[in-house]
DNA sequence: CCATTGCGTCAATCCTGTTGACATAAGGCG
DNA sequence: CGCCTTATGTCAACAGGATTGACGCAATGG
């Protein structure tokens, strides 16, 4: 049923615990669980059982799962930015602005993989774009290809950032088994056929670990180079 | 049943429909699904009944569903890389890798956000990577710093073509408001609170287009410029 | 203090993926 | 040429998901 949401609420009724319902304490309880259990532990059986109520009462909030998906990432983006104030140095603002939006992913994973390609055009997408662009004005860019840069730059941070949070939104097994895959797939093959691979060998492990910092500093490296003004 | 896949094939049976299943059919034909009716499309008994098979015949091919999903990422990046030889200008191969990589990703939108960022540890993939890290080797990196850096510059790459990918798979309507947003939202804003995006005003439509190249190209200039031997 | 109705509950429905048992035909071997 | 083994397609069943229609209790306005 999809008209089972209503906009406001004045009555509240407990439920069979005790617990009264709210859109903001479902959300919280959903964060929560991910949190704790992990990002395959939220369904509408297990939110129910959390929060005290029967699954179905969760319908009366969200039209459904994606709809709640929806406001969790809401959250999640308002989260992520509170307080970021850019500095002098426009290389380390940009720097703090990538390793924020990054954490907000990770922070809750299978919400972000969900919602991660989404452009939201509220207010906080918008001030993180005016920031950004202001930063590299700073840096004496040229306004188009200050324009330009950015979006190099954040479409960077979110897609490199988004994958991380989808690979951490795996359910576990299928996690390790990537991550193994480096270790006994990669380590066990023909030399003759493959030396590259070969002469890598012991780095092989670390392939499994996220590359997220290292391209965001070759990324402000090349930046850095063309910027008119320097650092 | 997780030892139900055997190594090799030589008797094979018609299903009772008369066609000959293989792992490559099964493949295929999981693709045209996909690209059909959207990867929610894909499931054991749609793909069966595609197939004129039980959905359970599946199961002599691929340990599960995700088994399949790698299969079908390692098809994407094998028809990616078919006949690619890598040139004396270890730059110019990796930007060509990097292209192949969005074209492929391109070319079926729907599954490759499906299977992007897995490690599919299938024969396609491990050739890309020794072919992607002897460039590097070839580039005078010691091998640990090339591994590091071909992860970085993968990683890159394949998360910016999933973002791609993914805009690509949205239906028509979300796509084009998107698009319609960077001229609309973010083209009426007060002056005075977003001088910013005020002074690069002329450029916000085309933040609607993909940054792919720009991005792949500062990632080159950063790995030229650390690089031993130079381009 | 009653009537209204919002909302929590229940049970049923329809999807999934997965598997154990079964049946049958392909292909090697005598 | 025919038999035997066994690979492999089929069937039926199960577990566990999302979702919803009907029901009835209790919170609230009058």
């Amino acid at each position: 049923m999809s008209t089972r949401v209503p906009q406001e609420r004045r009555r509240r009724r407990p439920t069979r615990s005790g617990v009264l319902l709210s859109e903001d304490l479902i959300v919280t309880t959903a964060l929560r669980l991910i949190g704790e259990h992990g990002p395959e532990a939220l369904n509408v059986r297990r939110l129910g059982s959390a929060l005290g109520c029967d699954p179905s009462a969760l319908y009366r909030y969200f039209h459904g799962t994606d709809d709640l998906v929806l406001a969790i990432a809401d959250r999640i983006i308002g989260d992520a930015m509170a307080g970021f104030v850019p500095g002098d140095d426009w290389v380390a603002s940009l720097r703090e602005m990538a390793l924020r939006v990054r954490a907000g992913y990770l922070a809750h994973p299978r919400a972000a993989a969900l919602a991660a390609h989404r452009v939201t055009r509220r207010g906080n997408e918008i001030q993180a774009v005016e920031t950004g662009i202001g930063l590299l004005l700073s840096a004496g860019f040229e306004p188009a290809r200050a324009a330009r840069l950015y979006l190099a730059f954040i479409d960077t941070v979110l897609s490199h950032a988004a994958a991380d949070a989808a690979f951490e939104a795996l359910p576990r097994q299928r996690r390790e088994a990537d991550h193994r895959a480096w270790r006994n797939v990669y380590q066990g093959l023909d030399p003759a056929r493959y030396p590259a691979l070969t002469a890598v060998r012991p780095e092989l492990p670390s392939m499994a670990d996220s590359s997220f910092e290292e391209a965001v500093d070759l990324m402000l490296e090349a930046l850095a180079a063309r910027a008119p003004d320097g650092r």
